[in-house]
RNA sequence: GGGCCGUUAGCUCAGCUGGUAGAGCAGCAGACUCUUAAUCUGCGGGUCGAAGGUUCGAACCCUUCACGGCUCACCA
């Protein structure tokens, strides 16, 4: 019983139905597997997938399957002779190379007990011990086991090119009996296909396992990685090598690796030309709209992940912090969309999966304050005053120098006013740059949260601590 | 048991149709005293799992072996 279904206990009854006359646990489609379909249709038309459909429920509901149904059941030794190749355990005898779902309980436990070479099949529901025979040229309650199932849709389809997973390509496996069974039974050419590997998850704390029937799904990778990022990282990779979505620090390179991509896609970064043009296509595939004309404005995704905490998660205020560092004058509509959707990214990341040294809220005015030794009440004093004066020339450089001068003057040891520093801003011992920090953040609001500092002075003193807590 | 895929610098991996090996991260050093995977610069010699073979020449081809992982023989 999948997680998705919050109601176990009332769909035990709907166990060895076919899926799609379960009804949708959440009550909004026609069934539970309709409400599996739009739910992965949805998704990928987001990462620019938008395939022509084909429901092979309705093939079986309308009866178009009838007469490759009817070709198996006349080549069932053949067939049996043919999946026999590669079983420890020859088929019994009483197997049949169809599955009948009941008419009287949906159920698929049933027994075939005749068909007469033409349309007619006759089977027994085990369950109410009742008896009928149907037509396959008008019945739904009769499918193709799968190894069988396959076959026959690639020549009812006109299945030319089928790429499989491993389990499929296997030696033995479900594609090497469907290749005997498409061109002996059904005359037609097996496709051309290629094998590729398994994706596995990487980074979600040990709690993605099949034990505990956690599933991720594309929505679930989608909350991490843009859809280009996506793409990317299939693109990136040989189809026939396993790699792993991760979740953890890897998604700040991947998201570098993708920006580097795009960079030297647009010629800003320079590389070597065979490497190029292997770099350029993976970007092109990466893309869910045609490239823009022009390199598209980046913002590194850690950088983001500062800014968009910096600025409380309003994204617009984050984009604009980075415009503004960047010296541009406007952010195009483009870029906007993308990178508010970058910094939901990152929101979501830091959430959920960031080490917590990624992770800070900036102080309120109206937050309690920090205990802080008198010298300390004085490097910061110092430090105000001179944001408040001299903002305007404060280069990050020159800035990161004067921390230390005022920390000094104050007599306060550097390393213990980075400290106070990050307890006062963020209420943490450590944090961003702190220059380049104070500078982002903006000058009222450092002076603001540091003038509380002015007044009164407590003894207290900067206690350390260590802070190396790393999830792995 | 069969099949597939790996085994390249500490780590993660690139190396197209063979010409004697590279990128990121870590690490080290330096940008006046530094703080996290948000700055910049310089530095890395690893018997390319092992042994044979083909070749003028192999990490890339062939054979065998070792180790690791996955997969099939139930189901869609």
């Amino acid at each position: 019983m999948p997680q998705s279904v919050p109601q176990a206990a009332e769909f035990e009854q709907y166990l060895r139905w076919p899926i799609t006359m379960v009804p949708d646990p959440a009550g909004v489609e026609e069934s539970y597997a309709r409400a599996n379909e739009v739910e992965l249709e949805g998704l990928l038309s987001l990462v620019g997938i938008e395939p022509d459909y084909i429901y092979q429920s309705q093939r079986y509901r309308t009866s178009a399957y009838a007469e490759g149904i009817r070709a198996a059941l006349a080549a069932r030794e053949q067939i049996r002779a043919l999946l026999n190749e590669h079983r420890t355990q020859p088929l019994p005898d009483d197997w049949w190379p169809v599955s009948v779902f009941s008419g009287f309980t949906n159920k698929d436990t049933t027994t075939i007990l005749d068909w007469d070479g033409e349309w007619d099949l006759t089977y027994r529901c085990d369950e109410s011990g009742t008896s009928e025979t149907v037509d396959l040229r008008t019945t739904a309650l009769v499918k193709l086991p799968w190894r069988i199932d396959w076959p026959m849709r690639w020549q009812f389809e006109h299945v030319d090119f089928e790429p499989a997973g491993k389990d499929h390509h296997s030696e033995g496996g479900s594609f090497d009996t469907a290749r005997g069974v498409s061109e002996q039974i059904y005359n037609w050419k097996a496709p051309v296909t290629f094998q590729y590997d398994f994706i596995s998850i990487k980074g979600r704390g040990g709690k993605i396992s099949s034990s505990s029937g956690e599933v991720v799904s594309l929505r679930d990778v989608l909350e991490i990685y843009e859809p280009e990022i996506v793409r990317y990282l299939f693109a990136g990779t040989r189809p026939n090598s396993e790699f792993a979505i991760s979740f953890d620090m890897d998604v700040v390179k991947i998201y570098e690796d993708y920006d580097r991509c795009e960079r030297v896609y647009y010629g800003v970064d320079e590389i070597s030309e065979k490497k190029r043009a292997k770099e350029r296509r993976i970007y092109e595939l990466s893309q869910v709209h045609k490239p823009a004309s022009e390199a598209p404005f980046q913002i590194a995704f850690r950088h983001l992940c500062s800014l968009v905490q910096i600025a409380d998660f309003n994204y617009e205020r984050a984009l604009e912090m980075a415009r503004v560092e960047a010296g541009r004058p406007t952010l195009s509509e483009a870029d906007r969309v993308r990178l508010l959707r970058r910094a939901a990214c990152a929101e979501r990341w830091l959430a959920d999966f960031a080490p917590e040294d990624f992770r800070f809220r900036m102080k309120t005015a109206e937050q309690g304050l920090v205990e802080v030794g008198s010298a300390e009440a004085a490097a910061i004093a110092g430090l105000a005053e001179l944001l408040k004066n001299q903002w305007d020339s404060l280069t990050d450089k020159a800035l990161a120098e004067e921390l230390y001068r005022v920390s000094r003057d104050a007599g306060v040891e550097p390393k213990d006013f980075f400290v106070v520093m990050y307890k006062v801003l963020i209420g943490k011992e450590k944090g961003p740059r702190l220059a380049a920090f104070i500078r982002t953040v903006g000058r009222e609001r450092v002076v603001a949260l540091l003038e509380r500092y002015s007044g009164d002075t407590s003894s207290g003193s900067a206690g350390h601590g260590g802070k190396g807590e790393s999830n792995e």
